[in-house]
DNA sequence: GTGCTTGCAAAGACTTTGCAAACTT
DNA sequence: AAGTTTGCAAAGTCTTTGCAAGCAC
C-alpha cells in the first residue's frame, strides 16, 4: 500500500516535470517543494496550509510562489481545486482517484469527505445537451451536520484538518 | 403571469417584514429597498450589483448595509446564495422555485442557468447516511462551454448579465 | 426617548503584481 | 549569457467592523 502510494506520487512527480517542460516552464526547487508538499498531504489543503507544508521542505518558498504555482498544478490536472463555497478554497492532490467525485462537507468539523459519484458525468451531459452547452466540470456538494457530535458532544474529526 | 409574479413578490415582501419582526429587527427603508432590488431582478446578482440596484430605489443605501442585509435575506430563505466557485458569489431571489436545483454555468458568457434536479435531496440523504451525517444543503453545478459561441463566434447571452 | 441601524472610512482577509536579485537552461 | 522565476512589499479586491449620527419603535 505504501509502495503503491509512492509509485503514484513518483509518477505524478514526473508528470509535473513533463508538464513544466512542455510549457517551457522551469523546474525550480520551489515548484518541486510545492508539488511535494501537495502530494505528501493526505487531506484537502488551503493555499496558506500549502505554504506551511512547502516551507518545511524548502524554507525559501514564498507565499507569492505558492499562489503562482497553484494554477500550474491545477492546469496540469495534478491538483484539483475544491470549491466548497463560503470562505475557503481548498485543493487536493490527484492521486489516481476517479474524476467523478462529490464532496460531503461536515458543517461541524469542516472535514471534507470525497466520495465517488459515478452518475455525475452522465448527469452533466444530459442537462447540458438541452442547453447547447458542452460540460467541462461538474461539482456536487452536500453540506451536512455531524450526528455523532450531536449525540456524543464530540467528533473525532474535529482536529483532523491540521494533520 | 405578471400578476402572478407580483403576487409572489408581495407575499415575499410580507414574509420579509414578518421575519424582521420575529427577529426583533427593524423595518427600515434601506432594508426594504435592498429586498425590492433583489426581487425585482430576474437573474443572479452579486453583492455589488445589489448595491447598484438598491441605490436606484433608495440612493442612501450603503455598501455596508447591503453586506449586513444579505445574511438576513439568506437566513430568512428569501434569497438563495449561489456559490459557483472561483471569484464570484451570487445571490438569487427565491420566487417559489423548487428547492432542489442545479446550476449550469456557462464558462464563456458566465450566465447561470438554474434547473430542477429532483434527485438531489435523495442523493444527499443516501450518501450522508453512510457517513453518519445529516444533510443540510446540496449543491450541484456543471460548468460548460457554449457550443453556439464556438460555432457562430457569438452568443446572445454574452451581455445578459447586466439586465 | 431608547437603542437598533446607518453611512463612512478604516481595517481585515486573501490574492495578485512590480521589481531587482537569483536561478534554470 | 539570456530570460524565467523568485521573494518582498505594495497594491488590489471583496467583505467586515468601529463609531457617531440618524431613525424605527
Amino acid at each position: 500500500m505504501n509502495t503503491l502510494k509512492s509509485d503514484i506520487i513518483n509518477k505524478s512527480r514526473i508528470s509535473f516535470k513533463d508538464f513544466l517542460a512542455t510549457k517551457s516552464l522551469r523546474i525550480t526547487n520551489q515548484r518541486m517543494a510545492i508539488f511535494d508538499a501537495a502530494f505528501n498531504h493526505i487531506e484537502h489543503f488551503t493555499a496558506e496550509e500549502l505554504l506551511d507544508f512547502s516551507r518545511k521542505i524548502d524554507p525559501s518558498v514564498s507565499r507569492a510562489t505558492v499562489y503562482r504555482t497553484l494554477p500550474i498544478l491545477t492546469e496540469s490536472g495534478l491538483v484539483k481545486e475544491i470549491d466548497i463555497g463560503h470562505d475557503n478554497k481548498f485543493y487536493l492532490a490527484h492521486k489516481g482517484q476517479k474524476n467523478e467525485r462529490a464532496q460531503i462537507v461536515c458543517l461541524d468539523c469542516e472535514k471534507i469527505f470525497e466520495i465517488d459519484a459515478p452518475f455525475l458525468e452522465w448527469y452533466g451531459n444530459t442537462v447540458s445537451e438541452k442547453l447547447g452547452l458542452k460540460p467541462e466540470t461538474q461539482r456536487l456538494q452536500v453540506h451536512a451536520h455531524c450526528l455523532k457530535l450531536k449525540d456524543l458532544q464530540t467528533c473525532e474529526n474535529k482536529e483532523d484538518r491540521m494533520v
